[in-house]
DNA sequence: CTCGGTGTCACTCACAAGTGGGACCCCTGC
DNA sequence: GCAGGGGTCCCACTTGTGAGTGACACCGAG
């Protein structure tokens, strides 16, 4: 059930992780992949709850492996595994569904925390510039680190989100807020950008993603 | 953090629930309302982050309710208190975004246990029919119970719904699939009518609340 | 064997969505 | 005082979406 696959060009650091793994009993299955491709073999396989992606993949990419992966596993938790610093890949990996990261150094109590609630909890995104790296049980990254490092959405961008969410066209939102559907397309536009999303369905996606919305 | 707001029409229900709720230190303050008025004014003055909620609620009715609690706590979680002979109730509200659902006789134990649970489970979607009415910690309510009772998308109809939540078009969609812009269109009429979606928008926010997709 | 579900592709049509401008008001902060 | 952001509305335009069909082939269950 709670199969892991990690994935990283280093074979150093596969190994450690499986390694580190053994000791844990929730980590039972932790298999390893070099690359994209192996990642989606496998995981088309065992059809795991948790991945661990190298930030740094070669090839296709991570933000590539992540799109192949949703499409072979879409119930995989992607958990990027990435140093403090590298923040833009980071921000990439987590605009396409990544739940957390953790450095490759991740000992194993924090593997253990992982297995543990990664697949459990609906949002997982710390603050990259400060360094916290580890993957925290509940409320912690909710409110505070959010608002301050990732775009905020005003109470109206919000509003309109959810509507977009309750399958509800721009004139209905328009209606249920007594708005223009004109100033609800400036809502959907504005928080479009902020969001980094190129229509309502991937706001949606990462509106949830992030919690913003349930 | 955690603020609990029950809305029932019954007024023996609403104590029992808070007077319930007493002896349990994680749900500090649960408030009561009568009406789905009353709730809207609760909610946007708590921000709860959970709502039990009478699935009979009378005048605009429970999803009505639910649609404009979304709007004024969109992280609310909602919890359905419903017989478990109720499930056409149940059913709209799953579909519009409850979390789980319990009996208004819910004891102590439940109760803490959705204190605990629910707002970092991404989706509870028992099975009615079974008379499961408990909400369940982690991967309980995962795949058996869902694959048999729910429309069960199928390979391609999950596919096509991960590429509309990463904001691909259908056109888009095709070429990642090797499919026609026609085809991926029907696929995606067919999930729609599965889900209950009449958008890509609310396909993607149910796909993600049933676990479907991340 | 037949039937239903799935997968594939095609065509049309109305309309919603998305995008680009511009405009005005209000409030907050420098 | 003025810049900036938010909120509101407007216009015009292009594109995509969603709805409604029809069609054919495959496969597995009954």
């Amino acid at each position: 059930m709670a199969g892991v696959v990690v994935c990283h060009a280093s074979a150093s650091v596969r190994e450690r992780i499986v390694v580190t793994s053994l000791g844990v009993p929730l980590l039972a299955p932790v298999r390893a992949a070099a690359s994209a491709d192996e990642l989606v073999v496998l995981a088309r396989r065992l059809a795991p709850s948790v991945v661990l992606l190298d930030a740094d993949l070669p090839a296709p990419g991570p933000a590539e492996a992540m799109r192949r992966l949703s499409q072979v596993a879409p119930q995989a938790a992607v958990v990027v595994l990435a140093g403090a610093d590298d923040s833009e890949a980071l921000e990439r990996a987590l605009a396409l569904g990544a739940r957390g990261f953790l450095t490759p150094e991740v000992n194993r109590a924090e593997l253990a925390a992982v297995a543990a609630h990664v697949h459990s909890v609906s949002s997982l995104t710390p603050t990259p510039a400060a360094s916290a790296r580890n993957v925290e049980p509940r409320q912690q990254a909710a409110a505070p680190d959010t608002e301050r490092t990732q775009p905020v959405l005003t109470r109206r961008e919000l509003e309109v989100l959810v509507g977009m969410s309750n399958g509800r066209s721009n004139a209905q939102i328009g209606q249920d807020l007594y708005l223009s559907e004109d100033t609800v397309k400036t809502h959907a536009r504005r928080l479009f950008r902020k969001l980094g999303a190129s229509d309502r369905a991937q706001a949606v996606a990462i509106g949830m993603r992030r919690g913003l919305i349930q």
